[in-house]
DNA sequence: CTGAAAGCGCTTACAG
DNA sequence: CTGAAAGCGCTTACAG
């Protein structure tokens, strides 16, 4: 056990192993050794041996000469959610593309939480930060003024002008349910739950506007609320109370796909037929329900995109000025 | 727009501003101002600034002075497979309370990936990783050796004498399969994936004991094998395989909860009756099974105490030297 | 009670 | 062609 193994190599390290100083050491191994004229036999030198030893830079040390640190930060509500997880897959993607990596961490929907991550990832300097937002989330505002460099993504929250990028939630809502509504529905109920965010809000909207333009009368009774971290047990109640207020139920618009599933199994446990899903119609979908609803209309999310369109914003600040915020994408419209 | 507003405030710009030295500003800020003794009025003039002007104190500095950053690296094989995101949320749990972050990244089950990302966390100085490993990571041990701090978990790889954390694998499957056999079964499917990794093995291992002890002889027409990279139609074709094959088919075993929803509709589209699941057992389980198959017996991975346990082995190392490795964790058997 | 100084491991003008 | 040196923003012996 050497004493010397006790400590990471450094570039010090290498200079004094192979007999230059550590700026030759840093030119090589940072690829400007011919811009700096390096000879051949002392750049091999220098790169063999960084090789043959394995030599891992301090990122530490080179962020803080640097001012950067190539790093962009990612807080999503949480990971068991694979609308979340496809955002993370998304950025992590388009980070990728510029060198850039990224640190994902969750915030469980929790404001205190959020906010310790944001200041946490300030505090290692990462160069942009983009969140699926918490209603809880006004304090950015401060943070943004400061400088902090952030992007909020599939939600805005009221009040907040820090740039974002979401999709037209009332608008892909409206087209759902005015497609149930051509197919002849017309007790439509809408299935919703986190009412405290805007996005959902904005679909709320979309499925009243639909049914004001078809000349039906909104009716509470249709409006099946779930609390965001509601159990099983509260969905399933919710359900009972819809199902008994209104037995002539015809169509349901779904605001999230977190309560498609549930309701499937609801429905199937009491004997009514659900059959293809051709009376349903949800926003955002996931792979499940195409092969257990392939009948549901749907309202693609552009997740990728979205993805892709925040990095972007925190890369090349110029298009966040350039572009209007918050950054409006459309979804992609399945009507079946 | 002023000039100092552009770097952000740093130690020094505190000491200057309310006039004592950095030492002075950097003992009260991490609380050791009564233990040098500095004066109460200093303390709080030091503090209101800081809380006054948002100062967030530099990690990569910190992290580069005192050589440990107080951060762990994860990497998972994918987010969206809820299995992982789970270790995710346990392992942010343990770590947590240690006050340690944890960086999550993802391989996308790509051996190359997977060793950038740990080349990556080792170069950001995490304090350990912590990894789902590819079967293409038997580099990690002259990593290891080198004081690399890695816990593999979920499976170990051949050949690989990392620290690592699993379940039973093969008397769980065998237990599982076992349960099917008492219930009369007969011609139990093995339906698989991913069989590279040894956990896969494993199940598979325990599958073709229960039957070996039962008296009944292994048949190859009863492996339903998946790549693991495979869409709907390759599952859907070696379905196919399997029913023609095995007409009278009376129960599966699934290796993996990732092809017990697939298997599910393929079953239903072709009118072949699942009942509750009582004829089926998987490793592991989702909420989603509970409402749609009932019946199925299943192998319920101690995810909490995994994740919970590599991150002990990490931050005591101790216990990592006690215990043998690989640890090897009971699965909750629920037999149905 | 508080400060000057060295050091962590990089990068990059500035000299020769 | 290569090196000495300053600086990034912290922490912590060591002095007074």
């Amino acid at each position: 056990m050497s004493a010397s193994s006790r400590r990471p190599l450094s570039l010090r390290g290498i200079a004094d192993a192979v007999g230059v100083s550590t700026a030759t050491v840093s030119w090589v191994l940072s690829g400007q050794g011919d811009a700096k004229g390096i000879s051949a036999a002392t750049q091999k030198k220098v790169q063999d041996f960084a090789q043959a030893h394995n030599y891992r830079p301090n990122m530490l040390a080179r962020g803080l000469s640097l001012g950067t640190t190539k790093t962009l930060g990612l807080i999503i509500s949480s990971l068991s959610d694979p609308f979340y997880s496809s955002i993370a897959k998304a950025v992590v993607s388009e980070a990728g593309k510029s060198g850039y990596t990224v640190m994902i961490a969750t915030s469980e929907s929790d404001s205190e939480k959020e906010r310790a991550l944001v200041s946490s990832m300030h505090c290692r300097r990462v160069d942009g930060i983009i969140v699926t937002p918490t209603e809880g989330a006004a304090w950015m505002e401060k943070d943004t003024a400061a400088g902090g460099n952030i992007v909020l993504v599939d939600r805005s929250v009221s009040g907040l002008s820090t740039p974002s990028v979401v999709v037209d939630n009332e608008e892909s809502a409206f087209r759902l349910v005015s497609h149930l509504l051509k197919k002849g529905r017309r007790k439509i109920a809408i299935v919703t739950t986190a009412h405290n965010l805007v996005n959902m809000q904005a679909r709320h909207a979309g499925y009243e506007r639909a049914l004001r333009e078809a000349g039906i009368e909104a009716n509470s009774r249709l409006v099946c609320q779930v609390p965001p971290d509601a159990d099983i047990r509260q969905i399933n109640a919710e359900l009972d109370r819809l199902l008994r207020d209104v037995p002539d139920l015809d169509g349901i618009f779904f605001t999230s796909h977190v309560l498609v599933l549930p309701t499937y199994v609801h429905f199937a446990e009491r004997g009514i037929p659900t059959g293809r899903g051709e009376q349903w119609a949800c926003m955002h979908t996931l792979p499940d329900f195409e092969l257990l609803l392939p009948g549901m209309s749907i309202a693609q999310m552009p997740i990728f995109e979205m993805g892709a369109r925040a990095v972007d914003m925190l890369l090349h600040k110029s298009s966040a000025k350039e572009g209007a915020s918050p950054v409006i994408l459309p979804c992609k419209i399945e009507l079946r």
